[in-house]
RNA sequence: UCCUCAGUAGCUCAAUGGUAGAGCAUUCGGCUGUUAACCGAAGGGUUGUAGGUUCGAGUCCUACCUGAGGAGCCA
């Protein structure tokens, strides 16, 4: 028995016969040597099967295999200028654990596709090197993500998926028929439930699905996606800058650091990352506003930034800039509002750059008592449903804040994607339920 | 929800209102260093659905279905 070993390890085996079990990526047939690509998950790697050097039935099982067909690899690792990762794999013995038939071959072939199509194949779809590559800087990103908060002092607390209410608007709220006493809603984000495990522990984060019934059909939404959301105690707008900042670099950093292999294949420019350095460039919404009419967008003060806008305004910074004090009336209820402005408020949104628009919305909470149960009936929202909201600002309130982060829309940004929906597994869209 | 565009072979796409075609995939044959390998041959079609105009519709018209891009809203 030789030792079993994974694409990613092979470069430690040079010289020795080891056992890789995987998939058939792709096969290249010359007559007498045949060029299997295996694929484990890992990596992938050329194996190379010579007629002259193996049983007269194996050399034909491996010439007649076809793609995704699930094999043992038996073969020695061999450094090789020609191949891609460096090494290649001299095959031995190869045991076919299923053979595709080719009655009903893999419908994904190594050429072009359409969306609809690698879509409808999702499932299947996720064994391709881009699509794996995506994933990986996907899962980099969340280690790094939970990383940065667990080594500052964060306790990870998270939130219920099932809410009585809503934080935001109703509109957009999917609602679930199950519990007798009331209706209940998919939520939203779990900020709400935030502030009051701030008040418990200080600095908290929560990390889960969220989800919108926002009839958005465009490539920066998805229905369901997933949101880190830290919460802090004693915190103004000011220390959720930096704390977002810093954030966001450490990501970029680690994804530099640890997935350079997985943006090499998607031919993402690095340099655009590695410019990704505090300090962020700052400004207010009053300035954006300024700054947007010059460049000839029809926004007016008091309206919320477009698609068109958010590109209009990042394309001048290499790193990702940070638009603070928006206009009190589009914010939701709970923000802060300014002191010596109150027609703005306290919040602040991350644009990233490259026209990749908001990745970050967050900012200081309303932490004055009256002040909260006044602006929730501005908004017509029942007082009921917010009472135990409002208590935290009975018992011992204190200046705080926070924000949220999509991470689809990062992880969209570090590959350099053109559409959020290859940044997660199986997305969930407007159209879009299966696989 | 609204606007725009698109549905033709398993896939990606051609076809002036006049005989539905190519590349890839599949099958068969050839090739001992291929890199989305290459060369030769074969099979493969209710042109999204239902109507209509016309001597004749993949092509023009109407409705519907499915999808894509965008808008508003948002992370």
């Amino acid at each position: 028995m030789h030792p079993r070993t994974t694409i990613a390890e092979a470069g430690r085996h040079a010289g020795e016969t080891v056992q890789i079990a995987g998939w058939l990526y792709n096969l290249r047939k010359s007559g007498k040597i045949v060029f299997p690509i295996l694929r484990d998950g890992t990596g992938l790697m050329q194996c190379v099967a010579v007629k002259s050097a193996l049983p007269e039935a194996l050399f034909e099982t491996i010439k007649d295999l076809t793609q995704e067909s699930s094999i043992v690899v038996t073969g020695k690792v061999r450094a090789d200028q020609r191949a891609a990762g460096g090494y290649e794999l001299d095959v031995e013995d190869i045991q076919v654990i299923q053979r595709v038939p080719e009655s009903d071959p893999y419908p994904i072939t190594p050429k072009e596709h359409g969306i609809e199509f690698l879509m409808d194949h999702r499932h299947l779809w996720l064994r391709s090197q881009r699509q794996h590559a995506i994933l990986r800087v996907r899962h980099e990103a969340i280690r790094a993500v939970r990383d940065y908060f667990d080594s500052h002092g964060f306790t990870l607390v998270d939130t219920p998926i099932f809410t009585p209410a809503a934080c935001e608007g109703t509109t957009t709220l999917f609602e679930v028929n199950y519990f007798e006493d009331a209706k209940a809603y998919l939520t939203q984000s779990g900020q709400l439930y935030n502030e009051a495990t701030a008040m418990a522990f200080g600095k908290v984060y929560c990390f889960g699905p969220t989800f919108r019934a926002e009839k958005s059909k465009t490539r920066r939404h998805l229905t369901e996606f997933w949101m880190v959301e830290p919460e802090m105690a004693y915190a103004d707008l000011e220390e959720v800058k930096r704390v977002a900042e810093e954030m966001v670099v450490f990501i970029v950093g680690r994804v530099l650091e640890n997935r350079r292999e997985e943006l090499r294949v998607l031919e993402r420019d690095v340099s655009k990352l590695e410019a990704v350095q505090a300090p962020f460039p700052r400004m207010t919404y009053d300035d954006a506003v300024k700054i947007l009419q010059s460049k000839g967008s029809e926004i007016e003060w008091g309206g919320d930034f477009g698609g068109t806008d958010e590109t209009l305004l990042s394309e001048d910074f290499d790193r990702p800039l940070m638009v603070d004090r928006y206009p009190t009336e589009i914010k939701a209820f709970y923000m802060q509002p300014d002191p010596g402005r109150p027609e703005v408020a306290m919040g602040v949104d991350v644009l990233a750059p490259e026209g990749y628009g908001e990745i970050i919305g967050g900012g200081q909470r309303i932490h004055d008592p009256e002040l909260l149960l006044r602006r929730l009936e501005e908004h017509q929202l029942p007082k009921e449903a917010f009472d135990w909201y409002l208590d935290l600002r009975k018992y011992g309130t204190v200046p705080h804040g926070g924000f949220g982060m999509g991470i689809e829309r990062c992880v969209a940004w570090l590959c350099g994607l053109e559409h959020v929906r290859e940044t997660i597994a199986f997305p969930r869209m407007l159209y879009r339920l299966r696989p």
